[in-house]
DNA sequence: TATCGTGTTGAAAACCTTTTCGGTAGTTTT
DNA sequence: AAAACTACCGAAAAGGTTTTCAACACGATA
């Protein structure tokens, strides 16, 4: 019997290729199913490694062939609402294959996301996604980067990048064709900082489907305001007053949208009965938790994250893309929205 | 003038040495403050170093020196609202010094766990950090892994793990020391799932702190129910039925004190006025779009991130610590809970 | 003058894996 | 019997960094 002097280190392949009695190159050879190894030997391998719970190296694997297996994500605000699901969907998109993926919160500070990124550049990642926090454009990181970048939500400003939005243009029309389709015409909108271009733009395809279908826009204009229940309620009140026959209200997101019912409420008028309200952001929280439930435009965050993912990947590959790519929306109906008759 | 035909690869340490026409070795002493190197020749190689903007591959580092500088931080559900602020307190933490997070969304289920363990293991992350979806103890990743593991909300099952969780107990303590200080007396109690250590410590801290009070649970008994606003509304409505003496209510949960809110102004009880409602987890969207906006039990999750990132980088060093380590709540006071006179 | 420190530098090993290429033994073809 | 071929295996290099240790030069000490 041997003495067992040695510290319990992790193992490596050196240690299985020993147990199993054969060469290092050919442990290596057997573990990742290159054919040059017979069957026999191969299963002795197998069973070393096994034993040993042995697991490679990753660092020297990627210090071999440059490629770490590794990407950045770089979000600007975690706290966000809409960070969270494109991570998700990234993560997830990732997640099943041989990749990992690093969280960086840069907390809209630009030194500390030049700190990240130095920092992900060291650690050798093989791509980058930023986030944003908000649909604004946002300072692109250069295009003098070692590895492709990805941006996700918030476009870059650089047109020679690569931005993945969803399309609130298109997000607003559905929400508007939902709505006359089943049964209503006059239709108003309430939605938050005109600053945004998630409230322009929204309100933008509005106005155009309301305008494809002849329809006026109940209030006369789009009330811009901010992003929260409070003016979801002031803003109610004010069209109720000014517009008493409105039956449709989109609102901008889903807070305004639980204010809006909120005041309506107030007023004794019924949702959906007498008006219907649709919101924007399909947040679970919100807009189950409503009542009646909330019908709300998805902006679908999580396909949003996992084509970033995608993309990255091809990126990685080779095969890159430029400018901006949306991707549609889809409307998720609930109770708040139901055909009056 | 030589012919540049290389490629531009990112530069390693042996190029920044040409540049300074010193070797590798002194490179690296130059550029990591070591002693032993003339300050004149010091100044050569950061200068060298800049002018490629060298920085030094951590792959390499970490195979040589045994540290990757990264860890693990392993959710079990990211859309989850209780692991963000963990994992943004956490990433807070260890973002300003060297080391950077792995993120890795198990989605609950115990099979793309291992999965993702064994990933990051490959990846020789220093430590790894678990944060659950529920306050309820979860299974240990196990006694044997290489490296050190905390968990936190969710506790390890395991004695042997550390656990990081907010004071449940001592947060419903202090809601009720909270609602008698601003004058009220006749306190009930509305809380979510019963099989939830989170309702049921709460609970605890509720009843704890009326006996130690003198005062009685008002209504007789803690109404459990579940983590939404239907059951704060209709828990709320079988509160006035039963005991229209009640003149404050604590909750569970944020969502459920919306609820218990909606019900009341539905039948004319003003907040605070005539009664008044604390939540449970200062959920920040609920809490300030909440009318009147709504006091609320803060569990500190980012704090609670932060420990665990601190505990983590402690027990790598070597200090490692046992058993489960809770850290208080604190009460962050709004206007549902104002004195009422 | 010989010895000893002192200050500075560089060669080389080590970390772990993958891949190339040469070698050996056994089998088939001429 | 010689040649060619096949199947399998192992030595060694490569990747970028840190650290150890030897070497060197030079002034100071004995």
């Amino acid at each position: 019997m041997t003495a067992e002097g040695s510290p319990p280190r992790t193992p490596t392949l050196g240690d299985v290729a020993k147990v199993a009695g054969v060469s290092i190159a050919t442990a290596s050879k057997a573990l990742n199913g290159r054919t040059e190894v017979k069957a026999e030997t191969r299963e002795r391998v197998k069973r070393a490694a096994e034993r040993l719970s042995f697991s490679p190296n990753a660092l020297a694997q990627g210090l071999l062939t440059g490629r770490s297996g590794t990407v950045g994500l770089l979000t600007s605000d975690l706290e966000g609402r809409f960070s969270i699901p494109i991570l998700m969907g990234a993560e997830d998109a990732f997640g099943s294959g041989k990749t990992s993926v690093f969280l960086c919160d840069a907390r809209g500070d630009s030194i500390r996301e030049q700190h990240h990124v130095r920092a992900l550049l060291s650690r050798r990642v093989d791509g980058l996604i930023v986030v944003g926090s908000s649909t604004n454009p946002r300072a692109s990181l250069g295009p003098d980067l070692p590895v492709p970048v990805v941006y996700a939500y918030a476009p870059s400003d650089h047109p020679q990048d690569l931005s993945l939005i969803s399309d609130n243009v298109g997000g607003g029309r559905l929400a508007v064709e939902h709505l006359i389709a089943s049964g209503r015409t006059r239709i108003a909108h309430i939605t938050g900082d005109i600053d945004y271009s998630a409230a322009s733009d929204r309100a933008l395809g509005v106005t155009g489907a309301l305008e494809a279908a002849g329809l006026p826009l109940t209030g006369g204009r789009v009330m811009y305001g901010s992003w929260n229940e409070a003016w979801g309620r002031g803003a109610a009140r004010q069209l109720i007053e000014r517009s008493p026959e409105v039956d449709a209200i989109v609102c901008g997101s889903d807070q305004i949208a639980r204010g809006v019912i909120d005041a309506l409420h107030e007023q004794n008028l019924d949702v959906p009965s007498q008006i219907a309200v649709i919101g924007f952001d399909n947040w679970g929280i919100l807009a189950t938790n409503s009542r009646p439930q909330l019908t709300s435009v998805d902006p679908r965050l999580e396909q949003l994250g996992r084509l970033a993912a995608k993309r990255l990947s091809e990126a990685i590959e080779g095969t890159t893309k430029h400018g901006i790519e949306t991707i549609p929306c889809r409307v998720v109906t609930r109770a708040s929205t139901a055909p009056s008759n």
